[in-house]
DNA sequence: CGTTGCCTTGACGCCGACGTCAAGGCATAC
DNA sequence: GTATGCCTTGACGTCGGCGTCAAGGCAACG
């Protein structure tokens, strides 16, 4: 199989895998006319990148998973190289949804707090001598 | 003041600030010896932006935010716009918590079956004619 | 024979938010 | 005077994961 065939069955670009090899994730054998050439197993490495890189993780992130692979080992992640790529993927994500969501919680907060004041600003419009309205419509540039 | 404490006092650096200024996120009077000056109307602008930073906002999302307060409203969040890329934000985060959710628990299937393969593996390895050890440890490599 | 299609290497572009020199000007302190 | 420290513009570097030409080779089809 040539590079074009491997990325399609891959999900991917030649491009890519032409950047995988060079970061040593990939085998780079030549057939004859210089062509690289794949085999299924080479396509197994392939998926197993494709398959990490879409739950988020760095493409350094894959190489032991390679490795263990290219080591004839049954999956991926029979070694513990990978189970702790695994490990820490799993606190760097919790890491990172605690930052969310307290993220989300004061972006919440500030909604609501700016929607509070436009509401008794538009009350105070209501009445004679009330303020100007909001933004775009003038104001008092400094 | 000038740019260094400024800078300062807003919690980042000079190179920033001018970065900012080059966005048209902050405003570039200078003083007669070319120096750029502030005061601490800028000092709020540059706070606002910051604020909005460590939420995770682009610079661009922030532009709203300024522009509000440069027009001499209240808070920077006094005018729609700003109140839109709120509302913006709470979905973009609500979508990548979830993305971010199901990837954990994708993580963490793939780390409960590796380690029971691992272990159903050491079991076998308990009895005579079990398999070899793990990765590392050596391979059948293809 | 030419045309098409896939392949090759090399190299620069992109995105965002700056960091990091380089080379020089201004101002204060000693 | 000069040493120090902050300021100026300009320009290139960073990180990741490729995209996108450019210029040319190999193979099959008609
Ligand atoms: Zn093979
Ligand atoms: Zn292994
Ligand atoms: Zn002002
Ligand atoms: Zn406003």
């Amino acid at each position: 199989m040539r590079i074009g065939e491997l990325a399609a069955r891959g999900g991917t670009t030649a491009r890519a895998v032409r950047y995988y090899e060079s970061l040593g994730l990939l085998p780079g054998r030549r057939s004859g006319n210089g062509y690289r050439t794949y085999d299924e197993d080479d396509l197994r490495l392939l998926r197993q990148i494709r398959t990490l890189q879409d739950f988020g993780f760095g493409l350094e992130e894959t190489r032991p998973f390679v490795e263990c692979l290219r080591a004839g080992h049954p999956e991926g992640d029979s070694c513990p190289a990978s189970l702790a790529v695994y490990r820490r993927k799993l606190g760097e994500l919790d890491a990172l949804i605690g930052e969310l969501t307290a993220v989300r919680a004061q972006v919440a907060d500030q909604l609501a707090r700016a929607e509070r004041a436009r509401d008794e600003l538009a009350a105070e419009a209501g009445v004679p001598g009330g303020p100007e309205p909001e933004c775009e419509l003038g104001g008092r540039a400094t």
